[in-house]
DNA sequence: TCCAGCCATCGACGTATGTCGATGATAGGC
DNA sequence: GCCTATCATCGACATACGTCGATGGCTGGA
């Protein structure tokens, strides 16, 4: 249940924006992990999992800050999950939450300026 | 016609992620901005803005490349333009688009680690 | 073994979104 | 003034998405 369908990788798949213009496959690509970030629900459970002193954070802890019903919630999850912005763990009968530095990391990347001849 | 309803503004409206838990509010500005982001028809279109020698690109050299049709294109180009990642300008009979830098930025700062305490 | 708690999935609903053809508005050339 | 070119808007359609209540699968404790 970790991980059962991993629809984006975890690493980098394009250059930043304004290196070479995008080709259909690589915007496919990034279009579905800047689509995880495109909900108001998700940034804040990203943001509640980043800003965790353990880096992780149980999801009957994520229900009531954001205001959603748990089946909500747990969509939510689902998506950033896929998305490969977040990984998850069972532990006992609940599940933690954890985001992945990398995967925003590169994000970041996308939308910096161009590295060479910048 | 230029930014007739900017939905979005220009600055930087949150802190980063991993600096403290976002509020429903900015969570709903920063999805705006994301979602702007969400389709590989915009990415190619920043993209194309961003790569271009001159800044700024016409609609007429837009249309070819992402493959899409005119209204399609225009529909794109008008959400880019609420969401204040890009601008537009008439010259003649043409519109000429061309990406606002700071907007990418404040992304990127989003995204970014917590410069305090990091 | 049974029960309780936690989380994922399912089914359904309303809304938002991407796409196109047709049309309208504006600017420039004849 | 008329025609053409460029771009935005409109109307319509299919699909995707966010949301919830109900349900199911698992785990741990009594």
């Amino acid at each position: 249940m970790r991980a059962p369908a991993q629809l984006v990788p975890d690493d980098a798949c394009c250059s930043p924006l304004r290196s070479v213009p995008l080709g259909a496959g690589p915007a496919a690509l990034l279009a579905r992990r800047f689509a995880a970030l495109s909900d108001p629900v998700r940034l804040r459970l990203v943001s509640l999992l980043a800003t965790s002193p353990e880096g992780a954070v149980c999801v009957c802890d994520l229900v009531e800050p954001v205001g959603k019903s748990q089946p909500t919630v747990s969509h939510h999850l689902k998506v950033l999950r896929e998305a490969g912005l977040v990984t998850s763990e069972k532990r006992g009968t609940n599940v933690w939450y954890a985001v992945v530095p990398t995967a925003l990391e590169s994000l970041r990347v996308v939308l910096g300026p161009v590295p060479t001849g910048g």
